[in-house]
DNA sequence: TATGGTACGCACAAATTTGTAAGTAATGGG
DNA sequence: CCCATTACTTACAAATTTGTGCGTACCATA
């Protein structure tokens, strides 16, 4: 998440994969160990990054940065920046990500539903 | 996805946020390049290895085992080998997997949906 | 005997993601 | 003047994921 190189084999990879499948486009756009974490706690209303970087338990500032970042340059978060100091900033949800909601709500029920029992397998 | 170390502060973290949410959870299960793309190459059915390798643009062998050997030891996919010559070996999904058709294939919408908007973004 | 097909495994290298531990700016309060 | 607060940056290190190229077993067929 420092950047990427433009021509490494990953990169072109992803690339022409995503033309060509829908499914893949969404998952780079939301894929990631936060991204769909994030979204989901913007999900009530807007949220300063203090309160977000709380809510989220695990993870760091740095990440937050990073994945906010992202987010926003893909269209999913909105960015507000008041002229205070101390700074205050606070993210929302663009229209777009609000569609999702639905599928992470289910994702999540999903996982729930099924944690007990993979998590066994999985320690195996 | 050679093997995690088990206890590197990534995977200790990862564990203690599974532990507390079912989205985690579930991200873990299917995030990553590859896995829900294999996964709905499945939906209709049963694959064999090549079929799989053919049908997905631009996997590798070598991503295609470990992926499929992860999903196996998640419990969703289920994995018959054949004793024949030359080797025959087919996946399919499980019942827990199917419950994931609804997601992948909204997933999938979404991201017909919003492709090119947002890949303009991005190009920026 | 040489070759071909299938589903992998292995070693090594490169790319990418994540974590850690520091700063920074601006301003209000003591 | 010193300190606290907030939302970040930056440099560096470690972990994880992905790609590349080659090798293997098996038996049927040519």
């Amino acid at each position: 998440m420092g950047k990427r190189k433009e021509n490494s084999t990953n990169m072109q990879n992803e690339k022409s994969i995503i033309e060509g499948c829908d499914l893949t486009y969404a998952v780079c756009m939301i894929g990631g160990r936060w991204k769909l974490l994030i979204l989901c706690r913007l999900e009530n209303g807007k949220l300063r990054f203090s309160a977000l970087r709380d809510s989220i338990n695990g993870i760091t500032e740095r990440m937050l940065t990073l994945q906010l970042r992202e987010l926003e340059k893909e269209g999913l978060v909105k960015r507000t920046v008041y002229a205070e100091v101390p700074p205050r900033v606070d993210y929302e949800l663009t229209d777009i990500a609000k569609e999702l909601v639905p599928i992470w709500s289910q994702l999540s029920k999903w996982g729930a539903k099924h944690k007990k029992v993979t998590s066994q397998l999985m320690s195996v």
